[in-house]
DNA sequence: AAAGTTTTCGGAAACGTTTTCGGAAACGTT
DNA sequence: AACGTTTCCGAAAACGTTTCCGAAAACTTT
C-alpha cells in the first residue's frame, strides 16, 4: 500500500532524484537514452508523481474555484462544462460551489476557496444585493478573477456577458410584430445589470415602435417559477390583462403560463409569451415557449480562457469584457 | 504578495515553529495562554495555514472525486448538492467530472482523479457496457469508493440505490388501477441493474393482476427524449397502439408525449403516461407527468456518509447497501 | 529539599517534489 | 596537447507544514 516515490525509482536505477525528476519534466539537461530508460522503469514500478509535493514547490494548486448561484437548472451546469473543457485540458481541476442566490454564502464560499489557495476564480454573482469591497480588494491584490452572466460593472474585472439589451429588444420587437400592444415585462432584480439591460431593451423597442406603456408595465418579479405565477395571478385577479408578456427568464415565463392556463385563457391568442435564457423546459412545455438562447458552453469556454489570461499575467492583465451573441427561438407561445 | 508562513509568526513571537503549529491544531502540549496569544498575533498578521503543505505531510488531499454520467438535468446536480452538504462540512472538497455516458471517459476520469490522489470516489456508472476489473482492483487495494444510482452488483462496494423494483411495480399498478390493459414499458439499457429491476417490477405488477402481455411490450429505449419519441413514433406508425406507457425515466416519457400529441391523440384518454425519477420537467409539461420521485438530496448525503465510513476504515469497511424510498406523484398524464 | 511527574516547548526529521548550482565528462577547436 | 564549450548529472536547498523525541520548566509528592 506504500506509495512509490521518486526516490525509489532513483535508487532502483542508481541515478539521482534530480535526474528522475528531469526525465519526467522533460525539458533540459538530460540525455535521451537515460530519459527513456527512466520513464520505462518508472512505469514498470508503477510510479506516479505526487501532485501535492509538486504543488507545494511550484506554489500553484492548479485548482480553480467556480461560484455560481445554483446548478440544478441546465444553464449553469452547461457553462461549467464549457469551463471544464478548457481548464481540465490545461491540467487544472475545478471546484464548484453554489451560493444559493445568497450573498453571505457566496462570500463564505469565496473565502473558503481562497483559503484552499485556488489559482483563480470564476464567479457569477448571487441575486442578493451585494457589497463589492471584497471583490475589489482581491482584484487589487492581483487575484485572478473572472465574472460571467451575473456581473457588476463597478467591479474592475474581466467578464463575459450576454448582450441582454440587444436581445431583450429583439424579444420585445418580436412581440410587437406579432401585433401585441399591451406588453408587460416581468423583470429580474434591478440591482443586477443583466436585469437593467433587459429592461432597457424592452423600453427601447416599445419606444421605437411608439407603443404606449407606463412604468407599471415593468414588474420586478424575480427569477423563480412561483414568482412568475404569483405576479401573473395578481394581474389576472385585477382584471389587468396584457396581451403579451416578455419575461426575464424561462421559469418566470412558465410560471405565468401556468397561471394563464389555470384561468382558462389561451396562449398565444389571449396572451403571448416570451422567455429568456433558454432552459431545457422551453421546448417541452405546452405550448412550446419562445425564448432567447444563450451560448452556454461558449460562455464557459471564454470565461475560462479569460481566466487563464489573468493567471498568466499574474492577475494584472487589463480587464477585458467579452459580449457573446444569442438567438431568438420562436415557438408557439408567441405566434399569433 | 508574499505569503505569510508559520515561520514568520514564530519569529514574530519568539517561539518555535512547532508551538505555532500546536496552537493551530489545538490538541496537546500547549499552554492555554500561549495558544491564545499565538492565535491572536497570527490573525493580526493575516496568517493562513498552507493547506498544500499540510496535505503533503498528512498524506491526505481532503479531496473527493465524483463521477457522474452527466449533470445538466436536475437529478445528478441535486445528488451532488447532497454530497457536498456533508463533505464540505468535514473539510473535504469535491471534484465533479462527467462521463457523458461513455465508459472510456469514465475510466479516464477515474484515473485522473486517482492520479490527483483524491481520498475517495463516488461513482454513478455510465450507461455503456463496462468492464468491472478496474473498479474491483481499486477496491481490493482499499481505495474508498461508493456507488449510487447506476450500480453493478458484481462490484463489491458500498452503494446507495433506489428500490427500482418496488416503485416500478407501484407505477405499473397505478396504471392498471386506472383501467389500462395494454401497458408498454420503455426500458433503459438492460446491463444496468436499475433497468432490469424496473422491468422486474413491471412484470410483477402485470403478473399479479393477470394482465396479458408479451416480451414485445418491453422496449429497450434508452434514457433520452428523442429515443422515447422515436420509439413511440414507430409504435404509432405500426398502428400498434398501447393504452398506457410506463417509461424508465421522464425524458423518454416526455419524448413519447411529444409523439402522441403530434399524432393528435389524447393523454391520458388514449394513452396514459407514467415516468420515473422526477425531473423538473414533469410538472411543467402538459399534461403534467405522473412520475416516481427519488430523494435526490438524501441519496447524496447517505452516499457521502458511506464514503466517510470507508475512509475512516481505510477502505476496508464491509460494503453496505442502502436502499432509499421514493414517492409516486400522480398527475394528469395518468388519471383516467 | 530531593526525587518523581507532568506540562510545555524547541529542534529536527519528514512528506515528495523541483530547481539552482557546480562539477565531471564528453566533445570540438586550434 | 591544451584549452574552451557543451552536455549531462548529482548534491542540496527549498516549499510550509506536522510530529517525534528529548529536554527544560513547573508542579507534586515524599
Amino acid at each position: 500500500m506504500k506509495h512509490i516515490t521518486i526516490k525509489d525509482v532513483a535508487r532502483q536505477l542508481n541515478v539521482s532524484v534530480s535526474t528522475v525528476s528531469r526525465a519526467f519534466n522533460d525539458k533540459y539537461d538530460i540525455r535521451k537514452e537515460t530519459r527513456t530508460k527512466i520513464l520505462q522503469v518508472a512505469d514498470e514500478m508503477g510510479y506516479r508523481p505526487n501532485p501535492i509535493a509538486r504543488k507545494l514547490i511550484q506554489q500553484k494548486t492548479l485548482n480553480i474555484g467556480v461560484v455560481v448561484p445554483e446548478f440544478v437548472n441546465s444553464y449553469f451546469p452547461e457553462v461549467i462544462i464549457g469551463i471544464q473543457e478548457v481548464l481540465l485540458d490545461k491540467g487544472y481541476q475545478v471546484l464548484v460551489m453554489q451560493s444559493n442566490e445568497c450573498y453571505t454564502t457566496e462570500l463564505k464560499n469565496i473565502k473558503a476557496l481562497e483559503d484552499s489557495m485556488v489559482d483563480g476564480m470564476i464567479i457569477s454573482l448571487s441575486s442578493e444585493v451585494h457589497n463589492n469591497d471584497y471583490y475589489v480588494q482581491m482584484i487589487e491584490k492581483g487575484y485572478p478573477i473572472v465574472f460571467f452572466n451575473r456581473v457588476d460593472e463597478n467591479i474592475p474585472a474581466s467578464s463575459v456577458i450576454f448582450d441582454d439589451y440587444k436581445w431583450a429588444y429583439f424579444a420585445t420587437e418580436h412581440l410587437i410584430k406579432q401585433g401585441c400592444r399591451k406588453i408587460y415585462h416581468f423583470s429580474g432584480y434591478q440591482h443586477l445589470s443583466l436585469s437593467r439591460n433587459r429592461i432597457k431593451g424592452y423600453r427601447k423597442a416599445m419606444d421605437k415602435f411608439a407603443i404606449p406603456y407606463t412604468d407599471d408595465y415593468i414588474i420586478e418579479t424575480g427569477f423563480f417559477m412561483d414568482e412568475g405565477q404569483a405576479v401573473m395571478e395578481k394581474l389576472l385577479a385585477e382584471k389587468n390583462i396584457p396581451d403579451a408578456i416578455f419575461a426575464t427568464n424561462d421559469p418566470t415565463a412558465i410560471g405565468a403560463m401556468k397561471a394563464i392556463k389555470k384561468a382558462g385563457m389561451k396562449i398565444p391568442d389571449d396572451i403571448a409569451l416570451v422567455g429568456f435564457s433558454e432552459s431545457k423546459m422551453a421546448e417541452v412545455v405546452d405550448p412550446p415557449l419562445t425564448s432567447i438562447s444563450q451560448p452556454t458552453f461558449e460562455i464557459g469556454r471564454t470565461t475560462a480562457e479569460l481566466l487563464l489570461r489573468q493567471i498568466e499575467a499574474d492577475g494584472f492583465a487589463t480587464p477585458k469584457t467579452v459580449v457573446l451573441n444569442g438567438k431568438l427561438n420562436i415557438r408557439e407561445s408567441s405566434k399569433k
